[in-house]
DNA sequence: TTTAACTATTAGAATATTCTAACTTTTTTT
DNA sequence: AAAAAAAGTTAGAATATTCTAATAGTTAAA
């Protein structure tokens, strides 16, 4: 009997990402990961979850046994911890530079996070790693930001003092940079 | 023989939202538009198209008999007219702010048109207004951006003279502050 | 250790989007 | 107007993702 080696070289899909994402959060939080637990993350029905694995597989991106626990391979272990990455980035700006509430901004980096190439988001973490350098804006030009969103228009306010951002706020921004770990 | 009223009540798919937007964007250039042109701008064939009109039509999207041509309804009109507001304020954001080449930035504001909620598209704007408006920011800032990510780290170069954007770059920031119009 | 409660799997169906191949309509050319 | 070209349609299949219902393993409790 000829068993052939499925693996497909396709493009992953931005679903497949998906789950590779949330399995590799799993594996930060709990000791095993384990069906039960990827179908909540992702909200879907255990036997997708059953579907996906044998799908995720067949690529080669997970190690997975029948009703044993779910372990990512290098290469899914790979993806997922990039995929994560970006959604930090997004995250961050989404958060931290148009100030928009974690759990909306967790919502939308999620959607965000497949569609964006590696440079646009390469572009992004430079915009604000310059955001946070440069003398010209700094936190309080943010703060800024903020009023001119409630008041309408207040950027006379804006005036020059030099100014820096927190240590919070740049080593946030640091970790980003880095591609791989 | 009993006709069912089709109108499906679910939500747009991003695809759906893709082929009002090609089919808006088409009627601001040619004077009727055709399954021909739709196929040509979605990068799809002729059939998928077809199929799609289908799907439009029993939504009370377009208006089509077959092998006429293809008109939106006021509905289609303003979903594919938001669509394509969308995608203008990503552009700009990519182009102007992040300095991402042309072509790119349409195929990556393409694909995020769809993520993003309204909420944080508004806060977007919001962000460019300010940073044109700002007295802090300006173009030299964003010149200065660009000589950061070329040349690694020079924000000492962002002094403080005041200075505005240029009326192109207002003009095209105010236009997609516009929900309706 | 047998039962009960979880956990996970298979099988089969549904939806959305796309394609190719074959056929039909419409338009243009001769 | 007949033939050729272009445009559009239908039918049928493929892929990806999801679901429900039914079944089967696994673990914990009595």
């Amino acid at each position: 009997m000829v068993v052939k080696n499925k693996t497909k070289e396709s493009a992953l899909t931005s679903v497949m990402e998906d789950y590779l994402e949330a399995i590799f959060d799993l594996t930060q939080t709990k000791k095993v990961v384990r069906v039960k637990d990827i179908a909540k993350q992702m909200n879907v029905k255990m036997p997708t979850v059953s579907s996906m694995l044998k799908t995720l597989k067949n690529r080669n991106l997970v190690d997975y046994e029948k009703y044993e626990y779910v372990e990512l391979t290098n290469a899914g272990l790979k993806i997922g911890k990039e995929m994560r990455r970006r959604h930090e980035v997004l995250k961050v700006f989404l958060t931290d530079i148009l100030k928009i509430k974690t759990a909306i901004a967790d919502e939308e980096a999620c959607k965000m996070e497949h569609t964006l190439s590696s440079d646009t988001l390469s572009c992004l973490t430079d915009f604000m790693n310059f955001i946070q350098t440069c003398p010209r804006a700094g936190e309080s030009w943010l703060k800024h930001f903020n009023e001119y969103r409630e008041n309408g228009c207040t950027p006379e306010k804006c005036n020059m003092q030099e100014e820096k951002f927190s240590k919070e706020f740049k080593n946030k921004i640091q970790k980003l940079n880095k591609k791989q770990s």
